[in-house]
DNA sequence: ATTAGAGATGCAAACGTTTGCATAAAAAAT
DNA sequence: ATTTTTTATGCAAACGTTTGCATCTCTAAT
């Protein structure tokens, strides 16, 4: 049952025009007389022609698709990165094919092999966490294969990068704490590995400095992924310390959440006792209670600005080197795990 | 900069072969001496020979590509089934290019059109929530492309479905209330227009027969979205009643939630006063206190089974006619909300 | 020594579209 | 009436791979 498809030369032997006629105008090529293009059209329409993309890419080396690689697609941040991205390259009529990395260095490699063979036009990335080195991209700029990274970007190699202001927003949350009337104020790091998370220990740090607070070690925690268990440890760590901090800044909500549980049970009274700031505005911190104030990392703005960037580069005709750092605004939201008396 | 790419005739001329010898080789082609591979292979490796997939797709008809359409990346249910798509895909060396409807009719058509140009192999779909009829979707079987539906599925027309068996887990979640001691039993809604939601309330009423307790019409609550908001009003209806129900069953999480943290706030004991199941699992039922009792929608599950499904059927020789259903076994996931005494 | 068969490679066409260039027809300028 | 310009269309090649069939060489069987 399964007809063959009409394809150009169908129509041109139906209508008597030659394939490159049917050709320009289905294009709307000004070449074409508005009658010819009328009628092409109608016929087109009537025997239910679909134009064969993949045709179209062979001859013109444009796939009008893009990749993207990303660490796991059912990460909140990462699923509102994709929506961005695929928001604006639809309206600019792209798709975009999604690969997760897994964190996995040997898996973002194979992937980053497979995206070489003309399938994309670009190519939209995240890092995986284990990746240190990324010779691997090299191959793209090679192919003229634009490139654009966000949120974890390479910093051993100029590409172009879209990321936040990791080291502003930690310094905005704190100064937020101290507006606050904190005076003795802790901090939940990640991975001190990953330049996200060093920022943000940095950002606390200055805005300690800045405003002439101790900085008190002991009310520095690390984790390794600021997971919910992990915050749940620095909750006890804090517990049992001889005085508690009255304002602790999170790197990421997770452990924020796990800080306002933990010390609720405590009988601590938040924000009263010690005010919470957390970091990316997950769903979470809107329902927990009392509501958490958090930096809003803005992700879907994130992903549509990658689009945005690499569609440019792809469509650029002058071949000028580039490479583009945009630095997304970040913002603080204030709600209830702050606001004291 | 952009050196032009290596093809197989350059490998070809390169070698003194033909570009047949050369595509057989590398394709590991009985035909081929051994020797003559190892030569071809060695050579391809030092070029740096990318074949070009665009141009075999377009010789074979095959692109190993497959559409997924959902109406939002970034709802963690269909962020999930999207990864359990695309590891079963990656897995079986296929990618996966993925479209929003934004739960828009229109939108919906439009990704339809788009995806029939021969750009993918098969598509794996969740309607929008405005689709009624499915017209638009019959294409497909036409033009010979596998089709499989997931969640959300059409029921004016046969096809591939992969789905959870919402009854059934109403029911579970209902019997699991009644084993818990609970004997007037309360249930918030999902939109009646969506099957699925039906369904929940019809498990749910079930389970109350079963066990000859009442159905009582104001323990029921309709909801539009079951959103968090939404969550809240109910709860608060419920608080206005002359008593109580002394369990409910709430058709998501959200609302479920919500219900835990009005009724907390008046003072009313979970699970102890009400018992509350949610569905979905989503992440913050454990994290909620008291953790949420919720039905596990399988979400991944889903995607991998859609996968599973859908390249069976593309690479299946036979063109058998074939419309499976797939049912999703679910769990009952217990926590503290329903854990009295 | 001849033939049959296996093994290895090459030839050439095909997939459907796009595009530079040529050409035909019609209109405008001489 | 002839030449020039404009307008509309067609020709044919090209993109890189795959694949049925033909060809050639060599070994094995007669």
């Amino acid at each position: 049952m399964k007809n063959r498809r009409i394809t150009l030369k169908d129509l041109a032997k139906d209508l008597n025009l030659s394939a490159s006629t049917i050709s320009r105008a289905l294009d709307n090529h000004p070449a074409i007389s508005e009658s010819t293009k009328k009628l092409v059209k109608k016929k087109a329409e009537k025997l239910g022609f679909i134009p064969n993309s993949i045709a179209s890419s062979f001859r013109t080396n444009k796939t009008k698709s893009i990749g993207i690689i990303v660490p796991r697609i059912d990460i909140h941040f990462h699923s509102l990165v994709i929506s961005g991205i695929e928001d604006y390259a639809y309206k600019n009529e792209y798709n975009v094919t999604i690969f997760q990395s897994k964190d996995c260095l040997k898996r973002e490699k194979e992937i980053v092999k497979i995206l070489q063979n003309r399938m994309v036009d670009g190519v939209i990335a995240c890092l995986s966490i284990e990746t240190k080195k990324c010779d691997h991209f090299k191959k793209f700029e090679k192919l003229g294969v634009p490139l654009v990274f966000y949120d974890r970007v390479p910093t051993d190699f100029d590409a172009n990068k879209i990321i936040i202001n990791d080291f502003e927003s930690a310094f905005t949350a704190t100064e937020h704490l101290i507006a606050s009337g904190c005076k003795r104020i802790g901090h939940i790091a990640g991975s001190q590995k990953t330049n996200i998370f060093k920022a943000r220990l940095e950002g606390f740090k200055a805005a300690l400095v800045k405003h002439n607070l101790p900085i008190q070690e002991d009310f520095i925690l690390h984790t390794k992924n600021l997971g919910y268990e992990e915050g749940v440890t620095c909750a006890n760590r804090f517990l049992e310390l001889p005085e508690l901090p009255d304002g602790i800044f999170c790197a990421n909500d997770y452990t924020a959440v796990s800080l306002i549980q933990v010390f609720r049970k405590a009988d601590i009274k938040i924000p009263q006792q010690v005010a919470i700031v957390g970091f990316s505005n997950y769903p979470i911190s809107k329902i927990i209670e009392p509501h958490l104030t958090t930096i809003n990392d803005c992700a879907f703005q994130m992903g549509e600005s990658s689009a945005k960037l690499l569609i440019r580069q792809i469509e650029d005709k002058d071949d000028s080197v580039n490479s583009e750092t945009i630095t997304i605004r970040t913002e603080l939201i204030v709600r209830e795990s702050t606001k004291r008396a």
